[in-house]
DNA sequence: AAAAATATTTAGGTAAATCTAAAAAAAATA
DNA sequence: TATTTTTTTTAGATTTACCTAAATATTTTT
């Protein structure tokens, strides 16, 4: 019922490597958490005896179930965390992560439940991905700034960051709303400004801040 | 610079029992620590290398400049963290020490400062402790709740922890503010109400919870 | 289907933090 | 002061989480 700083670590790379359904390779593995393979065949020992991996020498794993839920809670507590410091310790976007890192590993439920209603259940950490509930279930889908979708590939936008009402403004004029569907066209290198085309406008563009304070997911997710 | 969990509760343990003042003895921190005087042994050693203790075999122990310093940071996290779960997670005044005893451990400087200037730089944790500042000086001295002040020894009033009218009404009342010197003569068991004694009046009781609201220290201090 | 290349595991070791049992030093007592 | 008791240290194991080097299994290439 209580896992090691290091077996959570492990739990949560092999989570984040595959979710639950495809196999996970021991090479694989060793990359991601910067560490051997030999160490890697060690831990993947300990923890299918503890019933949260289901693996076979050679033959790649993935998390149990029951692993599965152990990630989703060490998730949970990291982004709460994540969220925690970029909203109300005013830490910038990039630097919350390894401080959470750290953070994750207090275990305390309550501690993390009334951390969760603290912050008035938010749904997504400061990287747009989601956070679980309790139960470990995901309601939301990740998002992702504008700035940062690919190109050519439908979005649909999902929030806002800002929502000063000059913000607002520029959302309306281009006819930009919760739920638009829309697509980058184009990067300028120069400003990092981003040429949009929606379904029945002619294609503009916007400005780096503006695509930075849109967030956008995959249509219907 | 960087001291496992382990040597922090060593050190942080040597500190609780004795200051940086008087030698501790090899039995006495074992105890402390509910681990076996060998053990411990095992561990001076290690924190004299790091130049974190004064230690000569068979001789006790004390903690060197740099020792008091690493000690005064744990405390600085633990009692930040205490006073954060119980005024803003609100954790009772009896569960945020087990939670904080993890939780200190994650020495990220930026952190505990940040978290320190979000909590408006608090003087006291939930027991009434003084929280050392950024360079490790503790400013304040010791307070604690009247209901549990000893018999017929001087306290002064230090504060009150509900300000709400109805409270500060009862104070007026009895003559009791900030800098008040009194004693406790009598504790009932039944109520738990006690009988003080100020300089000018007769002796008067108040009732648990009154006594539960009201700071006092050492007078002068 | 061999041979070669790659991936994975095993064997054997190290460092940290703990333990028990035994030895040595210090303190208390007779 | 000699003996006994208590405290502290040392010696030698254990567990966890790593490591390197060698062995073995799997996959890819010829
Ligand atoms: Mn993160
Ligand atoms: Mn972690
Ligand atoms: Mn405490
Ligand atoms: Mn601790």
């Amino acid at each position: 019922m209580n896992y090691s700083t290091s077996e959570e670590n492990y739990i949560k790379s092999i989570y984040h490597l595959r979710g639950d359904h495809q196999l996970v390779t021991t090479n694989e593995l060793a990359a991601e958490l910067k560490t051997r393979p030999a160490s890697v065949t060690d831990m993947l020992k300990k923890l299918k005896a503890k019933k949260l991996l289901i693996y076979e020498r050679y033959q790649g794993f993935k998390l149990s179930p029951e692993g599965k839920k152990v990630a989703l809670g060490i998730i949970r507590r990291h982004r709460l965390w994540e969220y925690f410091l970029s909203v109300k310790l005013q830490f910038s976007w990039d630097e919350v992560h390894e401080v959470a890192e750290e953070l994750e590993h207090v275990t305390s439920k309550k501690l993390i439940d009334k951390l969760d209603e603290y912050l008035g259940f938010p749904q997504y950490d400061p990287h747009g991905d989601p956070i679980p509930d309790q139960q470990g279930k995901i309601h939301a889908v990740k998002q992702v700034v504008l700035s940062e979708w690919p190109l050519m590939e439908l979005a649909e936008v999902s929030g806002v960051t800002d929502q000063r009402s000059d913000m607002l403004d520029i959302l309306k004029h281009q006819n930009i709303s919760i739920g638009t569907k829309l697509e980058v066209k184009k990067r300028f290198s120069f400003d990092n400004s981003v040429e949009i085309k929606t379904k029945n406008s002619p294609a503009f563009i916007i400005s780096e801040q503006v695509a930075k304070n849109i967030w956008v997911k995959k249509p219907g997710t």
